[in-house]
DNA sequence: AGCACGCCGACT
DNA sequence: GTCGGCGTGCTC
């Protein structure tokens, strides 16, 4: 007697697959099974038993072998990814794929890794030391394990390796276990704080007490806290009760969010094991940690957003630090946003979920406004530290010296004398963003791609930053022949350059993706920064991010103009989040801080507003704007992105597209489908981008569109011919 | 996505 | 006569 399951194989298709197993063997969902698929093995995850096959049984394949005899996937984890993959309208396989750690989608089994510790047979214990006299190493070795047993990493530490441990255990005088390496399993035990806590003021007071002595179950909290205000201190305090309750937390930081700092402070606060998940981890590291939670023994887990598919035995409560950060959204692939899955989890296992950030993202104030989220607000900064005061400097006419204007110059000079720290923002890494022929005008432009070559002098190479195509400096122009081959516009290396020769008695250091590509050497310079090794730090974005830095009481941002007049609706929003994020890390109680943005248009609207009134009230005015425009967070969107090497294929596949949704739209007529119309950079790494907007008032009706829409679309002849994607909430339409 | 099946041009 | 081009279609 045969019995059937339904099966998520790692492929890109929208669906499942059924597959025969013996009902004398057990098998639930959440486990993993090997099956035969287009004669090829894959191992999947079996996400239904006993459910009717939708075709007839006699053409279903069996089940080649059950790796697991208990779900690896907890069904609360199962749930989360089966809605993520309706939600998203993403294939299950590939959800799947994304939220296991490597070695289990490879079939490793879900072991915790276990080492060989030794310790003294009783043999050993018995055994004449002095008689080792002439084997040094086999005597200290000893000598250690009379005190307790050791894994042989432990030894290793003692500059003893398995070679000695072998030797003794060859004369029966120590011997070796398996053991799974030593966390405190019983951490819910001894849990305790480790240091005494600073005193809250009223605000955190406050803050923390909404969310400590709400009932329990689900509750969203947007803690809009500026720079400064010691949000940290608040989470410490909110999760307190929640470890005290023996409960897990997890904690969710952009991706270059997470300072060494950040994660000592709830090292020295809780006696827990606290798990960090982050992109330089092994695979073993990280199956190790998604088993410690499923176990139970990881209290807390702090990642970036991958690390929402953790699975918990006992979560209490998650934290987003950060909320608006866009790296919470996959950008690639599967496009989830790891803040709108939290939040997801949070409803679905009833627990409350903190949202904190100096510049909440309007979506998340929308949320607030409409009484989703309650709102808990930190106006006060640690000491009484004063707001920077903020400038325009209109550069308008201005000679500019490396886009620095002579004011600028100036006041950096009164701040550096004063024995402070300047920092400079310019969003563009490189010694000049293209290369231009100062004869004719000519421009290096990249040849699958609609951009210029940024010219990188440390390499001597030219860079396109979108394909990541390289070609070294050309000595002439391709069109005239000169050889005056200049820098167009200023780079963060350029810029560096000029202030060392501007401020030869300053120590300048640059922090980019260029500068920062070694391991931990952002780290490094970070540590460096703080004690004052340098005085002029140049950034990128990168710099802006979660970093404070005390004695920094000079900010300058060089470039804001780009982003005035972006066709991206979003870019005046992320433009506030900068400036207010970079605002806030100048200065401190005793060193209250500048902050200098240049400008060509300082009379914008959007400028003025920022400057004179600050981030609250931008984003009330920019939740109006998009009220009235109709854009999100009012109404809901899904993108078709469409590419291939000729523009006609993904235009027509695109116009089919479009065809079949707006077949579908007749019928409703709320939804809106925009386009076909060409991304905003058409050419990129030899292919041609297209897209279609989708948008709806509600996000019902854009999963209805979808659903119903995409099984026709899949048909389409055209769809194999070219890469396509749909994305749900587009954040970035690049 | 892969990967087989299948139907038309240049080779021993 | 065959090798192989990549268009089309399917995967339980």
């Amino acid at each position: 007697m045969n019995t059937t399951c339904s099966v998520a194989v790692p492929v890109p298709l929208r669906r499942h697959f059924d597959y025969l197993f013996p009902s004398l063997g057990s098998l639930t969902a959440g486990c993993r099974v090997k099956v035969s698929f287009r004669n090829r093995e894959k191992i999947g995850l079996v996400i239904n038993c006993h459910q009717h096959p939708d075709i007839p049984l006699e053409k279903l394949k069996p089940v080649l072998e059950v790796i697991d005899e208990q779900a690896i996937v907890p069904a609360s984890l199962l749930a989360i990814l089966q809605w993520a993959s309706e939600y998203y309208h993403h294939p299950i396989g590939d959800v799947i794929a994304h939220a296991l750690p490597s070695l289990l989608r490879a079939g490793e089994p879900d072991q915790l890794k276990t080492e060989k510790v030794w310790q003294l047979t009783a043999c050993g214990n018995e055994f004449e030391l002095s008689s080792l006299k002439r084997a040094v190493k086999q005597l200290k070795c000893m000598t250690l394990l009379q005190q307790q047993s050791l894994s042989q990493q432990q030894l290793n530490e003692h500059d003893i390796s398995s070679a000695i441990t072998a030797a003794l255990a060859k004369k029966g005088l120590i011997s070796s276990q398996q053991k799974v390496s030593q966390y405190q399993l019983n951490w819910q035990d001894e849990f305790a704080l480790l240091q005494t806590k600073p005193e809250l003021n009223t605000e955190q007071a406050i803050a923390v007490a909404a969310v400590t002595q709400a009932t329990a179950g689900f509750a969203a909290y947007l803690l809009e806290g500026v720079t400064g205000s010691g949000k940290t201190e608040v989470y410490l305090n909110m999760i307190e009760p929640v470890l005290a309750k023996g409960q897990q937390v997890l904690i969710l930081v952009p991706e270059i969010g997470l300072t060494p700092q950040t994660l000592t402070r709830f090292k020295q606060r809780f006696n827990v094991p606290i798990f960090q998940v982050h992109s330089e981890l092994t695979d073993r590291q990280r199956l190790d940690t998604w088993l410690h939670a499923r176990a139970g023994s990881a209290a807390i887990v702090i990642g970036t957003r991958s690390a929402i598919f953790t699975p918990f035995k006992q979560l209490g409560m998650i934290i987003i630090d950060e909320e608006h950060d866009s790296s919470f959204k996959q950008q690639d692939m599967f496009r989830y946003h790891g803040r709108d899955l939290a939040i997801m989890t949070a409803l679905r296992r009833k627990i409350p979920i903190v949202l904190g950030s100096a510049t909440p993202s309007l979506e998340s104030l929308n949320n607030v406004a409409s009484g989703k989220y309650h709102h808990l607000t930190l106006k006060q900064r640690a000491g009484n530290a004063q707001m920077a005061k903020h400038y325009l400097q209109d550069t308008k006419n201005v000679r500019l010296n490396a886009s620095l204007s002579p004011q600028l110059i100036d006041l950096m000079q009164q701040h550096l004398q004063k024995g402070n720290q300047v920092m400079l923002f310019l969003n563009r890494r490189g010694y000049a963003p293209a290369l231009m022929c100062h004869e004719c005008g000519w421009l290096a432009q990249c040849q699958r791609c609609d951009a210029y070559y940024t010219w990188h002098q440390g390499e001597n190479r030219m860079i396109c930053h979108h394909c990541n195509s390289q070609r070294p400096i050309p000595h002439q122009c391709e069109n005239c022949g000169s050889t005056q081959l200049i820098g167009a516009g200023v780079g963060t290396e350029q810029l560096e350059t000029s202030l060392n020769e501007l401020f030869p008695q300053y120590k300048t250091i640059r922090i980019d993706r260029d500068s920062t590509r070694k391991k931990g050497s952002l780290e490094n310079y970070l540590s460096a920064i703080q004690n004052l090794e340098y005085r002029i730090l140049i950034g990128t974005q990168m710099l802006a991010k979660g970093h404070h830095f005390p004695d920094v009481t000079l900010v300058g941002i060089l470039d804001v103009d780009s982003a005035l007049f972006s066709s991206d609706f979003r870019a005046a929003e992320k433009l506030a989040q900068l400036f207010t994020q970079v605002a806030g890390r100048a200065g401190r109680a005793s060193k209250p801080g500048q902050v200098v943005l240049q400008s060509h248009h300082p009379e914008h609207y959007l400028l003025q507003d920022l400057v004179n009134n600050g981030y609250q009230h931008f984003a009330s005015s920019a939740l109006h704007e998009r009220q009235e425009a109709l854009l999100p967070p009012f109404t809901f969107q899904a993108l078709f992105r469409a590419e291939a090497t000729y523009a006609n294929l993904p235009q027509t596949f695109l116009q089919q597209c479009q065809s079949v949704l707006s077949d579908y739209a007749l019928a409703h007529p709320q939804i809106e489908v925009i386009g076909p119309m060409p991304a905003i950079m058409e050419r990129r790494a030899g292919k041609y981008r297209l897209q279609l907007l989708i948008q709806a008032p509600s996000r019902a009706l854009i999963s209805g569109i979808l659903s119903s829409c995409l099984p026709a679309i899949e048909q389409l002849k055209d769809s194999a011919k070219v890469r396509w994607s749909v994305d749900i909430d587009p954040t970035d339409f690049i």
